[in-house]
DNA sequence: AAAAAAGTATACCATTTTGGTATACTTTAT
DNA sequence: ATAAAGTATACCAAAATGGTATACTTTTTT
């Protein structure tokens, strides 16, 4: 599934975020439906790529650094994801015994396509999806 | 990866058959640069699934029932995986805890990229790819 | 200082998917 | 009969997926 479980997650924590106040994993994980164990994984690896920050101890939480209309979902899709090529002959083109000499039109086309997913990625904030 | 491997050979595999003549693995395996074995076992299950036809025996091989420009790349990602889904939330409403009521906007919107995506998939035939 | 609330880190686990190979057929033209 | 070609089944190791458990550290409040 090019959208697996944890990054379906992300979009749903993160949406529950803002710049202004502080909000706890344990009210996001019972408001999105999400164990509260997974809620925590996920929120820790947003933050260690940057997309969300934190506050600890009492009376701390997650909140973001920039609105979330400026938060998209290929940020979300990058930070929860390896790579966001849709096939290997893009991100390793030794992979690819075309990919050179003198090209593959199967590389061309699907780069083509992946221009296009992402861009759809880029257009749409967070904020759209409340 | 949205493409793997088996994908990716199936849509090289394809791009070498016609309708008028039949080609063999063996020819296909070596000019596409993949194993014998594996593009065997991706011809079959092309095969299996209705998108390339066949012939056993001396002068056999495999060959196309309708045009290969009336074949997409869409055709080949159905026959390549269970599902097209780019969300298990698409797949399966049981996973989406807000699937009903009143609607999941992050659903939503995984669909419409979908759509776009599928759509893409759909405008290209193989023939395109040579 | 102690307690409580909240995030952080690491590690582990079972299951499924992926990418691939091996072996042994069956079918058909020569 | 033989050889060429597809067909079927089964197996395998490695990685990804989806998830849990345990034990921190940090910070506010009392």
């Amino acid at each position: 599934m090019f959208v697996n479980r944890e990054t379906d997650y992300a979009i749903r924590i993160v949406r529950n975020l803002s710049e202004d106040e502080l909000s706890q994993i344990d009210t996001i994980s019972q408001k999105e439906n999400i164990s509260v164990t997974m809620a925590h994984k996920v929120a820790r690896i947003l933050k260690n790529n940057g997309v969300i920050n934190s506050k600890s101890g009492v009376n701390g939480g997650y909140y973001l650094n920039k609105p979330l209309s400026e938060i998209t979902l290929f940020d979300l899709y990058g930070a929860m994801n390896a790579s966001a090529d849709i096939n290997a002959c893009i991100m390793d083109e030794k992979l690819c015994p075309f990919a050179k000499t003198p090209m593959c039109k199967v590389h061309d086309e699907l780069c083509r396509i992946q221009d296009i997913l992402h861009d759809e990625l880029k257009k749409k904030s967070i904020s759209e999806l409340l």
